[in-house]
DNA sequence: GTGCGCGTTTGATCTGCATCAATGCGCGAT
DNA sequence: ATCGCGCATTGATGCAGATCAAACGCGCAC
């Protein structure tokens, strides 16, 4: 219960826009649910409501899922990102722990249901989903038009950019996910990933240690490979 | 002059929510603009801001340019339906006229710039975010995972779900874009489209006059061509 | 009608990534 | 430390779709 005091706090600071009223906190507070949960665990967000979750710690992937073999990854989750979650429409997604995490999930539905004069929680329900959807469109720019090694390196930059730890060295991150997962969300296989980490370490792009830990050894290059010079003209 | 009035009633008639202020409707029809444009026109929105654009009449294109070679059509706008197109952020998006179109723009700052208490503009703001952010995702799925025949005959399928005429026999769609708009769209090329058109024409599940005229006979084997029957599983 | 141009279709070949198949190795359990 | 499992890497092969190249035909101007 302590817990969620702290996350709903942290969601507050971070995320809230300042001088709400105390109406529309409250409604918040009642209606935010907190979720602790271990690796591989769903999100049972149940409804068919969408939600928008804030991701305190830890790390979360949005599936949907297609045929029972194959699965697309939408989006990831990092620590301080907050993430649409759609309820059930046409596609069956689902909102799943790389890592144990906590979360904090907000109905839709109480950032709509404004009360009355007071619309900044509406506005931020907009900006939220705007963001949502410049990634989303990102990425589909992304998945439509690049090579393997474009993907990858655009994937480790992102990555970088949004997920570096305070315990990471320099230049390097910690990927919360397996390969498995990256390439669901670049729409490539796990052997066509692999090969792109040993070719970009081959020809000295990047350093890797373990299985997670990424160090970026040239960015310019890298960038390069990503594509992002030709988008400039 | 006229014209702007037609289109604006039109708009409010069939997106605007019922019972808005006067306040509201006033100020967006003074920041709504009015667009004539013939094929190949761009939309000259201008400014970085992002804007919902109202398509009365023809139909456009939402492109995002990357090199000078490839773009990517992030999605198609037909008579009726609202597109959300950002304003010059990361990419370099346009909108442009597939043929002679009628369209309805307005600045979503209009949208967000609620007049005090009523929050119905914000609402709206919301719902076609959200709507465009769906789209969106269905997308980033298709170009993620499916193969060149089921991103063809889940195109043609939606084609014709937003995309009957009037003026189409039963059964026929009227497309108004190219094989190149629609390589773009689907992330192939011009002759892989082609050939799954050619294909789909000999195996009895499409008939096709002229360039832009398609007539779906099989519609269970299409949608099975375009890979429903998994996702139901 | 006739002729021309561009979008489209069709064909031949190439290639990047998927697929199939071992082998290797990081990492948690003991 | 060492064991063992599951993820990751590496290799061999196949194929879908890209690329290169040529003919076709729709729709427009005259």
């Amino acid at each position: 219960m302590n817990a969620f005091i702290e996350l709903f706090e942290e969601f507050d600071r971070r995320i809230l826009p300042h001088h709400l009223t105390d109406a529309d906190i409250l409604r918040l507070r009642h209606e935010a649910l907190a979720l602790d949960l271990q690796s591989h665990d769903h999100a049972g967000l149940g409804s068919d409501e969408d939600h928008f979750v804030y991701v305190a710690k830890g790390a979360v992937k949005l599936v949907a899922y297609l045929s029972t073999s194959r699965e697309q990854i939408v989006a990831f989750g990092l620590p301080g990102e907050l993430i649409h979650v759609p309820g059930s429409g046409q596609h069956n997604f689902s909102l799943i722990a790389l890592e144990p995490s906590g979360l904090l999930a907000i109905p839709a539905n109480s950032l709509l249901a404004t009360s009355g004069k007071e619309s900044a929680l509406l506005r931020l329900a907009v900006e939220q989903t705007i963001l949502a959807l410049e990634r989303s469109r990102a990425n589909s720019i992304m998945l439509g038009t690049r090579s393997a090694r474009e993907r990858l390196a655009g994937f480790l930059l992102d990555m970088f950019e949004r997920g570096t730890r305070r315990d990471d060295p320099p230049g390097a991150v910690t990927l919360p996910m397996s390969r498995t997962d990256i390439a669901d969300s670049l729409g490539l296989t796990i052997e066509t990933v692999s090969r792109q980490f040993s070719e970009m370490r081959n020809v000295g792009l990047i350093e890797t240690r373990g299985r997670s830990v990424v160090t970026i050894l040239d960015w310019e290059r890298l960038a390069l490979a990503a594509g992002k010079m030709l988008e400039a003209a």
